[in-house]
DNA sequence: AATACTCGCAACCGCCCCTTA
DNA sequence: TTAAGGGGCGGTTGCGAGTAT
């Protein structure tokens, strides 16, 4: 049994949103905040979702978002915060000031992740695609586990709780490959990480004010979360409030 | 000029966590 | 203590615009 449906999908609108919408929208927001998503529908005059209300105010009215391109800087800190985090785009768009985490998947997506490819580079794992291959050959030839036996462990990405630890240490050797000019040529150590590590984890403090946990705290969060039960699914964020 | 294909992005869906009654 | 509901998140889809054939 799934949860209830947040609104009466009958009588709500979808789709894109017209300009008649967003002006009642942000005139709603800019006069009483954003609090109760549910109830700013009713109260703002408008036919859909609470859901699809907030939706589109974070992705695309709230103010001082930025609607332009994104800066050379901005894709190395975003494939450097991939390494780190794997998708967890609302705190890599968290680094990013006025961009979203849909901005920030969307320009994933569809424009670094394939820069990324084009460098021999795998989009998930940043390790180059050649030793990829070499261990998959590796672990094709592995005798299958006897009846009864535990299930064998996920391959490890980088953004799994081993390989979160392993990475800070990666980083320090500047191993990582964040460039991501299609352009340039392929070679694996032709750029690296130009990220601080400590400098992002306080800026990440910074962000969330301070009655926010450490940030050591919750990346300890994320290593224990990544694999919980010990099955492949990665752990979600740690919500801070 | 017409059609097929690709790309970019806004929006939706469904799951999960947290709060609260 | 527990269940319901709200909010947040990541994954996916749909569609319009641009480009290639």
């Amino acid at each position: 049994m799934g949860r209830p449906p947040c609104c009466d999908k009958a009588n709500v609108k979808k789709g894109p949103w017209t300009a008649e919408e967003d002006a009642k929208l942000l005139a709603y927001t800019s006069t009483h905040g954003t609090g109760n998503w549910t109830s700013v529908p009713q109260r703002a005059g408008l036919k859909r979702c609470g859901k699809s209300c907030r939706l589109r105010y974070t992705n695309y009215l709230r103010p001082n978002l930025k609607h332009e391109n994104f800066t050379q800087e901005e894709e190395e800190l975003i494939v450097t915060l991939h390494a780190m985090l794997g998708s967890r785009w609302s705190l890599i768009a968290n680094q990013l000031p006025g961009r979203t985490d849909n901005d920030v998947k969307n320009y994933w997506n569809t424009k670094l992740s394939k820069k990324l490819r084009q460098r021999g580079i795998d989009p998930i794992t940043h390790r180059p695609i050649a030793d990829l291959m070499q261990s998959i050959g590796t672990l094709a030839i592995r005798p299958p586990p006897a009846a009864g036996a535990a299930p064998p462990p996920c391959l490890p990405v980088f953004h799994d709780a081993p390989y979160f630890a392993a990475l800070q240490h990666q980083h320090q050797q500047q191993q990582v490959v964040t460039h991501v000019d299609a352009d340039a040529p392929a070679s694996p150590d032709s750029q690296h990480l130009q990220l601080n590590w400590s400098d992002f984890l306080a800026d990440d403090a910074a962000g969330h004010g301070a009655d926010a946990p450490a940030p050591q705290a919750a990346l300890g969060q994320y290593q224990e979360g990544s694999a919980p039960g010990g099955n492949c699914r990665l752990g979600r964020r740690p919500r801070v409030r």
